[in-house]
DNA sequence: AAAGATTGAGAGATCAATCTTG
DNA sequence: CAAGATTGATCTCTCAATCTTT
């Protein structure tokens, strides 16, 4: 396992590159959109197609975090209003959250702070090449 | 910046490989140790020369925590036996923090666990080309 | 009984304020 | 007053327990 070095050194690496990206996109995100990342991370799978609505688990596994936790996201999001709970039709145990107008607005707003971040912290030091690659090594990675 | 499109995916990569690494390795650090991985971190930065001790605004700003954050943590970990707070000779302002022989044994028992898992869901995927061709561009990413 | 969501209790982090020493 | 560390208040997360509906 000395031969794992260089492989160490990656991870490593990988790891503290991670933590700093996304350090610095969250602070942005924070200072520009008045967004915590959490939040950033709600409104998004709330606002992407094909998902006009998600319930509390689902939008717990999407988000990872606790349905406790989510409940509670979910309260103090619905305060600001930028999320609504609604009934769901067939099953009256279940909750559906979806996006108001506000929290829509809010959320294409934080998309383009989001998206300058990776542009200018990330994408425009990269090659298309190195991207890919990258990509391709890392998605076989997560499906080990 | 449409053209961004294959980079903004290997952000995503790069994110939740991320993330779904680190968590499995932190669930058998939990398991195997006993250890959070943020005692981990703590015991790595004492454990490696050339740092025999470390004041705690230093060990805080190594461990990325807040240095209340820290103050806490090395309140648990003292509690445990793990470190040790020791007058520091100069200053009688500043603490310096120690391992234990209890923190230092405790410390090599983990590092064979994050090492093995490290091995094993990261490390054994890679050829030692992709690794480094890895390393080199994340590290040129960090410097950013 | 199981599924969906919420509530209560407790862990661990942060910021701002404070205490001690330089 | 500044630097180093700690304390108090508060925030947000998790786990376990609970309530309602299926």
């Amino acid at each position: 396992m000395a031969a794992d070095d260089e492989r160490r050194a990656a991870w490593r690496e990988l790891f503290e590159t991670h933590a700093a990206l996304r350090e610095r996109l969250a602070a942005e995100m924070q200072d520009e959109t008045g967004l915590p990342m959490t939040w950033y991370d709600v409104l998004l799978h709330l606002a992407d197609p094909p998902a006009t609505s998600m319930r509390m688990h689902e939008l717990a596994d999407a988000v990872v975090i606790s349905k406790s936790g989510l409940t509670r996201l979910v309260d103090r999001m619905e305060e600001e209003g930028l999320l609504a709970r609604e009934a769901v039709p067939g099953d009256r145990r279940s909750t559906a959250i979806t996006l108001t107008p506000a929290g829509r607005s809010r959320f294409e707003e934080a998309r383009e702070v989001h998206r300058r971040g990776i542009h200018e912290h990330f994408s425009r030091h990269l090659s298309e090449e190195e991207a890919r690659a990258l990509r391709e090594l890392l998605a076989r990675l997560a499906r080990v």
